[in-house]
DNA sequence: TCTGGGGTCCTAGGACCC
DNA sequence: TCTGGGGTCCTAGGACCC
């Protein structure tokens, strides 16, 4: 009898674990990979797990501890991490034909198959292999009935080595089994917050949860709570969208590695941020009607985050050129910032967004010139992935205080002709090489 | 000195309509 | 004494994910 499976392929600690891909030396030493300016722990190995530290732990407080450990710390690498993941994702669509992608490293696979058990656990593990052999990079799987029964699983193959990667609840009967071992807020769809609340009512596992009638959890964790516990129940209803269909917001933003002051330079930083934004609303072939501009302030001494303020602005038509965004995104800003404040981080979110082609202009509008601007554009993002820089003049690329801290990153290996990896000729090779 | 960034979905409440 | 009812749409904010 066909059986419908939902399998979700997860690569472990992947960010940490693409960096020893080109660093064999530090395959059983702790690898941390650090947030953007080099702020928090993003990804760990885990022998770096193993030493206490945390994703979310501030680099500048675990530094030493982590140093006595002998710990690799790396900046966030995002080009080289996309190139792995995209070798990954081939691997899997060649194998499976209803693949959705969920994350940088998650994917959700649906299986239509009367296979039995064993059966599916050896195109799993012979998936993983290719995987492994092609990329170095170790994937674990979790099949189930449901989506969030396939994450309960996935973990368990994560955590214990006796599954080789690949962990199946393909008899409902274990299922309670399953789940009485589960912490509740190691579920997928539950955060922090019902955790909390789940606590107050005693329930710690993801069996008890699972076990609430319907009523109570619709009234206290609201729909897609008991969503999830249906799907707990081994009752599909959990969709995902495909993170590589068309995004509905569009979003940039940074902290900034010292606090800023001058209003110039927050204009030229925004002005990077829409940029990236048109680039990529274009690049999906969007046009949007809203920019929303958001500042947040230096934090005062004795807490952790500034304010932060938020601002929308409508545009006067669906648009998706940088000339029209950026002007928008400028009137938002000069409604937020106040003379004297110091600005930590800025950034721009688009929203109300829309096929390009379903762009419709008013009677009374001169689409001549909306049209000219997106002809403009086209061969802008031409120049710009070829050879050239164009920029707008309120941008300030030469002088840009908010860029990046990257001390600490890798080379993009994979992506960079002049970053591949070199071979000494002088050496002879040995058989390891 | 120093603590990412980029998304999705849901809901309550307000505005507005008849 | 008594102060409609029902519907839609939009928005801000919360919770969650990786």
């Amino acid at each position: 009898m066909q059986k419908t499976w939902h399998i979700i392929a997860d690569a472990n600690s992947f960010y940490a674990s693409v960096e020893k891909v080109f660093r064999p030396e530090l395959r059983d030493k702790p690898v941390v990979v650090l947030s953007n300016n080099d702020g928090i722990i993003v990804a760990l190995s885990p022998e770096a797990k193993a030493i206490g530290l945390k994703r979310g732990d501030a680099y500048h407080l675990i530094k030493d501890l982590a140093q006595k450990h002998d710990t690799q710390f790396f900046s966030s690498n995002f080009i080289l991490y996309y190139d792995f993941s995209r070798r990954i994702e081939q691997i899997i669509r060649r194998n499976f034909e209803h693949v959705e992608k969920y994350s940088i490293d998650e994917m959700f696979i649906t299986y239509y198959s009367s296979l039995n058990v064993n059966d599916l656990r050896k195109i799993l593990s012979k998936v993983r292999q290719e995987i492994l052999d092609e990329t170095k990079i170790k994937v674990s799987f979790g099949a189930a009935p449901t989506k969030t029964l396939a994450k309960v699983m996935n973990q368990y193959s994560k955590k214990d080595n006796r599954y080789n990667g690949v962990s199946i609840l393909h008899d409902m009967s274990k299922l309670k089994t399953a789940l009485e071992k589960f912490f509740v807020g190691d579920v997928w769809g539950i955060g922090r917050q019902s955790t909390k609340k789940l606590e107050t009512y005693n329930i710690r596992t993801a069996w008890e949860f699972s076990q609430r009638n319907d009523a109570w959890i619709r009234k206290n964790f609201n729909i897609t709570g008991l969503r999830t516990a249906k799907e707990l129940r081994g009752v599909p209803v959990v969709q995902i969208g495909d993170i590589t269909e068309s995004k509905q917001s569009i979003l940039c933003s940074r902290s900034f590695p010292k606090a800023i002051e001058n209003v110039d330079d927050i204009r030229a930083a925004l002005a990077d941020f829409v940029e990236e934004v048109g680039e990529k609303l274009r690049k999906q072939q969007s046009v949007c009607r809203n920019v929303s501009v958001f500042v947040v302030t230096a934090a005062p001494k004795h807490r952790i985050h500034g304010d932060s303020f938020w601002t929308q602005v409508e545009l006067p038509y669906f648009a998706n050129d940088t000339i029209t965004l950026t002007r928008s995104a400028m009137i938002g800003l000069q409604l937020l910032l106040k003379p004297g404040v110091k600005y930590k981080k800025a950034g721009v979110t688009v929203t109300n967004l829309i096929p390009e082609t379903n762009l419709q202009f008013n009677l009374w509008q001169d689409t001549s010139k909306i049209l000219k601007f997106r002809t403009l554009y086209k061969k802008i993002d031409f120049v710009n992935t070829s050879v050239g820089y164009v920029r707008l003049g309120v941008q300030n690329p030469d002088n840009a205080v908010h860029a990046f801290r990257q001390n600490l990153k890798s080379p993009n290996y994979t992506t960079d002709i002049r970053q591949v990896p070199k071979i000494d000729m002088d050496k002879p090779l040995k058989d390891s090489d």
